[in-house]
DNA sequence: TACCTTCTTGACCAGTAGTCAACAAATGGC
DNA sequence: GCCATTTGTTGACTACTGGTCAAGAAGGTA
């Protein structure tokens, strides 16, 4: 019970455990940041703990805190190297025409999805109130807005492409999301129809704001009667 | 600093604080959810605590554990109770058209998001990884889509049409998240593009799994190229 | 060897979620 | 009016976990 601080040399020996020798702060920032992403894949990253990390690296906690400040922070960097590789993959293809692209992209995305169906659901959705995980998440939509705009081949975009863009990459995502709990309907149906939705919804996008308000093509709204 | 319990008879005159009367079970749940809901308009929902809504009811800590067994059940219930008031507003008009009504629920979405930014931002993406908050969130965008279905007079939704629904939902959150920020384009604007937004992408959504690929309308390619 | 820098440790502390035995306000006979 | 039972309520207590810090070990350098 009575465990004072005891105030030197009582230190037991070197006891050399997995990850536990001397590394260079670099090192053992990334070493940890990947245990943390292996640890993602089962546990929601909001849950990840320190000492959960440090038993897994064979570690002190005390290092973690060391390296990252918060458990918050570490949870950040977990979060951010996880979405690192997402945006790495929709990225390529750099040859084709923007339209090709966009569908190359999208299947990257499902492809995505189907590997790492839990941990992508918790880190789209678990992400909490957090403000640093919150910008991960708007830095994360922020590079898919912007791969978007290279694939279109314009150096800005208006704004009421922008938030259509936006509001396309959250319908690709819970769409996803949600098929791939029972792939209700065939891949590449849900592939084309994300596609050609992109293709659609664009050019009214590129009206708002600019005075005309959706002034091309039809639209009756009689389709949306499924009684007719 | 010695505290011991003391087993017997010291206690305290009443003390009658705040909230701090007698109620019955309802009545009490109900008091302290409430509290709850009015803490969220401040607090990110998965930061509630027990002892916080104890203090505003003026009642120890104990007796929000008495009613709610853990925080998260608290968190949950306070969910829950915000989410009720949203499905609200947006089930309402019944006699107008199914295009109609979709407007309407346009319209009263962005006011509801207009009334509570902070908060429903909070709530919309600051669930956390808590199986119960999924639970609300999951429960919230099903009657959302169930809203819907009614509305396109319809008993049940094909596949296909149901992931469209999700994804289109999706997709006015975040353009509303995200147009609340600084308002770039004029709202009647934004509320038309998502409007016509769901009435083109609705007929496409019905031929997913149903053999026939997009076989509809026209569907350009270079309507994507900026550069055109 | 002595010295310095940098990485690492583990005892400790603080705050908070959750427990529980006891208490008190109503309620219901008698 | 009084006693017994039920049920809402309390607050001291415990357990756990995020975070601190003084001290030490490992390696480099002269």
């Amino acid at each position: 019970m009575v465990l004072l601080n005891p105030p030197a040399g009582t230190r037991q020996g070197p006891d050399r455990r997995a990850g536990g020798r001397r590394l260079d702060a670099d090192a053992r920032r990334d070493q940890l940041t990947r245990i943390g992403v292996e640890l993602a894949r089962r546990v929601p990253p909001d849950q990840i703990s320190a000492d959960e990390v440090a038993r897994a690296a064979g570690v002190s906690k005390g290092l973690v805190f060391h390296y990252f400040p918060t458990t918050r922070d570490l949870q950040v960097a977990v979060l951010r190297s996880s979405t690192a590789e997402l945006l790495a993959r929709l990225g390529t293809d750099h040859a084709a025409a923007p339209s090709d692209r966009l569908l190359t992209g999208i299947n990257a995305f499902v492809a995505y999805i189907e590997e790492h169906p839990a941990g992508y659901l918790a880190t789209a959705r678990g992400i909490g109130s957090d403000p640093g995980s919150m910008e991960v998440f708007e830095e994360t939509r922020a590079g898919v807005v912007d791969i978007m705009r290279r694939a279109l081949g314009t150096p800005e975009l208006p704004a009421g492409l922008r938030i259509a863009i936006r509001g396309w990459i959250a319908m690709v995502e819970e769409s996803v999301l949600h098929w791939v709990e029972d792939h209700p309907v065939p891949r590449d149906q849900l592939v084309a129809f994300l596609h050609r939705a992109a293709l659609d919804l664009m050019p009214q996008a590129m009206a708002m704001g600019a005075g005309t308000l959706v002034p091309t093509g039809p639209a009756d709204p009689a389709v949306f009667d499924l009684r007719s």
